[in-house]
RNA sequence: GGCGUCGUACCCAAGUGGUCUAAGGGAUCGGUUUGCAAAACCGCUAUUCGUCGGUUCGAAUCCGACCGACGCCUCCA
């Protein structure tokens, strides 16, 4: 199956044409770095990672920016309630969010930019939009006219008439009119910058529509954000690109549903948010991501720890499978793709469908655990199976690969295990039993299999 | 008020006009296996897809109404 994707722009699924033949350009709109991220925004972060890693498979070259919002108001009253640094508190939490990228297996991105570093850009910008009549100057708020725009309301339908507006205070000649320069104001204190309206600072949608030009070019392939960024933010953004540039800023928008938490939506506004930091105290950092995977990334999802109890479950079942087929002298060449293969690929192609595709996986194991299970094992489905994995593990990323901690057993369990093995070829079963309960309370599992005693810890 | 998304088994979750008497995972129960377990395998668990109508030879899938959940219109992944 072709690549394609859900576009928000038309709300139907597209075939994916890239402006290259080799090269795709993505935008994803990044964290504000004020505090942790949550495992909601992890859900959209994981749903660019899986972009990336299904163009990749595609064969494509992926040039990506993943932006740092590192100018904006919580920032900004944080730093000055808290006497807090604004390189210190900023980088702090880019740090963290970039950290726990790397833990939950989000490849890199091309560039990381942060807003603050490419402020003259802005103010380039945003003077070129002035130029071009389609900004105006009220007291040193820089403001986009949706009305010289004829595009304005791609993703919304815009009815002036039912706006729920807060108090045009800032005196915006129009209700749907954004901010692209916000004027300095005394609670802002140090941190401003200087521009030929004064100082202030740029405002957020300016600011991803500056780092997307600029690091991309003037079109890109995808563009994608959680589905709350859709409007105002990427109506905004694209207006004011496309005023400017006169060309499709994005050929597709993708964007990502909510993870809900206690029947809202997990956010930091609302407070109800988990960190990744607390939740990887309990689970895997592989359970987190296939919890994320599991569900399709354009459905709600409510989060629960039985979700992720469930998620845990599915990882041991595959690192099982991993360890039962045994892939440790299979050389890889020259076998075709099976229809499992296809089916996987397929699924992923049609708009990052990861259910279907755990599915398909699922299916595979089944399959081959039935040849184990009746010992027709063939070297052709070994290699199969280690194709098949590796090619699930470069998408899905949740098999534990450096797992040279895990296979260390303690010299106690060993001892004890041991033990066991000899009781139970003298057959002393409740001498076995026992000595299997307590290595079962320290946190160990033993299954017995045809070549003997396997230990496996307990999560 | 306006705009939009969604409602599939005990739980989660694909499927969006015929191959659906609906994939896959978890849970339960029964079986094979095992010294007993565990794991693995087999079987059972939705003739039904929020409700009621309509279109169609045919609908979970299209249309309408209603009920329910959530989101956006203000910062938000």
């Amino acid at each position: 199956m072709k690549l394609q994707f859900y576009n928000s722009v038309t709300s139907k699924k597209e075939e994916f044409k890239s402006l290259s033949d080799k090269e795709v350009l993505v935008y994803g709109c990044g964290p504000t770095v004020y505090n942790s991220p949550h495992i909601g925004n992890f859900r959209t972060f994981v749903f660019y990672d899986l972009l990336n890693r299904v163009l990749l498979q595609n064969g494509y070259v992926v040039k990506n920016v993943i932006n740092i919002t590192d100018i904006d108001d919580k920032i900004i009253d944080r730093v000055n309630n808290e006497g807090v640094g604004f390189k210190e508190l900023t980088q702090k939490y880019e740090r963290i969010f970039l950290d726990q990228s790397s833990t939950i297996n989000i490849l890199p991105s091309t560039f990381n930019p942060r807003a603050s570093e490419h402020i003259s850009e802005m103010i380039d910008f945003i003077k070129a939009l002035m130029a071009k009549g389609v900004a105006y100057n009220i007291d040193g708020n820089i403001f986009f006219d949706t009305k010289e725009y004829s595009k304005y309301g791609k993703f919304v339908n815009i009815d002036d008439d039912n706006l729920s507006r807060e108090d045009n205070e800032l005196g915006k000649k129009h209700p749907n009119d954004f901010a692209l320069w916000k004027a300095w104001k005394d609670s802002d204190g140090e941190i401003t910058w200087e521009s030929d309206w004064g100082n202030g600072r740029p405002a957020w949608h300016t600011e991803c529509a500056v780092l997307g030009t600029q690091l991309l070019g003037d079109s890109i392939d995808i563009h994608c954000g959680g589905i709350d960024l859709k409007f105002p933010h990427h109506e905004n953004e694209s207006a004011q690109v496309e005023a400017l540039l006169g060309n499709k800023f994005a050929n597709y928008w993708l964007h990502s549903e909510h993870l809900i938490f206690d029947s809202e939506k997990m956010s930091k506004s609302l407070g109800n948010t988990l960190s990744i930091s607390d939740l990887l105290t309990k689970y895997s950092a592989e359970t987190l991501r296939l919890f994320l995977l599991s569900s399709h990334y354009r459905s709600k999802v409510s989060f629960s720890e039985k979700k992720l109890d469930d998620s845990s479950k599915m990882i041991d079942k595959i690192n099982r499978f991993v360890n039962n087929v045994d892939l440790a002298t299979i050389d890889i060449n020259g076998v075709d793709y099976s229809r499992f293969h296809l089916d996987f690929l397929d699924a992923l192609n049609d708009d990052l469908n990861t259910p279907e595709a755990l599915g398909v996986f699922f299916d595979f194991i089944n399959t081959v655990n039935k040849n184990i299970n009746n010992d027709s094992m063939t070297d052709d489905l070994r290699i199969q199976s280690k194709i098949f994995i590796n090619l699930f593990n470069s998408i899905f990323c949740v098999i534990n690969t450096s797992s040279s901690d895990k296979m260390f057993i303690p010299k106690d369990i060993q001892n004890l295990a041991s033990l066991r093995e000899e009781m139970r070829s003298k057959f002393e079963w409740n001498e076995a039993d026992k000595l299997r309960q307590m290595i079962d309370n320290l946190g160990w599992l033993i299954e017995d299999t045809k070549d003997g005693q396997k230990l496996i810890q307990k999560k």
